[in-house]
DNA sequence: ACCTGAACACCGTTCAAGT
DNA sequence: ACCTGAACACCGTTCAAGT
């Protein structure tokens, strides 16, 4: 074929691509081959639009952050209000391609959509009057919590399995498998209650300021 | 040489030196060859101990899990002093060896370690009054934060380099390239004030259960 | 500028062969 | 049982060649 008139690939449908097999099969699934294969042409045709496949992964996780609404930040609505809903909208877009979340391992620093979201939550934490050392804390430790709870899915571990528990080794986890079963149920209330107590606590905190 | 009469290789040494190798220069350059050319063997041979390489990885995050201490969970203290040290311990355990964190992401359900570990703090929660439905999720939440922080090290995403943030797109973060410097002082800081957070809020949950 | 096939150095894993 | 070298199908990436 060699050059077309119009450009088989662009960066956004290489996104595409590699996104759909990520949720589909997993992070390891995606090679430059097999990607390429799927829009259409040979492997090496990626390396006019992304430097490395890792620049292309990269761009996969910033797409899923570019999902999370921020405009919670921009209302009138006070800083918890605020923080409840970023955490929900954070958590959801991360639960959406939770093959993505070992991904954001690396920081979001580098990533324009990362760096946008700590902006718009510092923003709005210094204006509620937190003072500008606390805000960054605030921001970080939310994001702390929200990606542990989409990283670690504490429940997905559990096999639906009771042979796999030994009650003698594990006295307390006889009923381990049956939570299998539920994960998405536990994770969510965890999630919910641990959400509800950081909140708590930083009002506590908050209130001291003064 | 063929078989020699006392194995070159255990599961252990291997674990370590994998262990090493992650620490030294990051997941990804674990290779089977690699690791064998550091244990003086020859690739294939670590088939004889390990079904796959994902499994040495697995046994690999599993010894770093194995370092958090549970002890506080043995003794008389309270169930809040019991989760702040262990938060703490969890955490040392899990930034003494940033680079295994992006494995935990599997969840810990098959990992001896990471179930004697769901298996304390669900025990000693329910033995201080917890609710068992509760006590499940307190033991997933205090992790999806303490894995959060080691994770997703928010400063550590700061490039050192003030003209990486262009003021108009990231009004708020001018200072930001300073938090490089200080990232491990940030992380410590978000982590203790989220911890302290969590914990006000977990007790103020606890006081109304009866 | 943007795609191609060929090529390079590397992978994880299998397996027959050795002791 | 536990190690070896050879081999398989694959990888990310480079590059000269095509339009």
């Amino acid at each position: 074929m060699a050059r077309p008139r119009k450009p088989l690939l662009s960066r956004e449908r290489i996104v595409t691509a590699a996104l759909s097999i990520v949720d589909a099969e997993g992070l390891q699934a995606v090679s430059t081959r097999r990607l390429a294969a799927d829009l259409g042409v040979s492997g090496p045709s990626l390396y006019n639009h992304f430097p490395t496949k890792d620049e292309i992964l990269d761009a996969v996780a910033d797409s899923v952050v570019a999902q999370v609404d921020l405009s919670m930040f921009d209302g009138p609505g006070d800083w918890r209000t605020a923080l409840l809903e970023w955490a929900r909208s954070y958590r959801a877009a991360l639960t959406a391609h939770p093959n993505i979340v070992p991904l954001l391992a690396q920081g979001p620093g580098r990533r324009p959509t990362g760096l946008r979201m700590a902006d718009a939550v510092f923003g709005a934490m210094v204006r509620a009057g937190w003072p500008p050392a606390q805000a960054t804390r605030v921001g970080a430790l939310m994001r702390y919590f929200v990606a542990g709870s989409a990283l670690g899915s504490f429940a997905r571990g559990f096999v639906d399995d009771p042979d796999a528990y030994d009650p003698a080794a594990y006295p307390h986890l006889g009923q381990a498998h049956l939570l299998a079963d539920r994960q998405e149920h536990v994770d969510q209330g965890a999630f919910e209650t641990g959400l509800t107590a950081l909140l708590d606590g930083l009002a506590l905190q908050f209130e001291r300021l003064d």
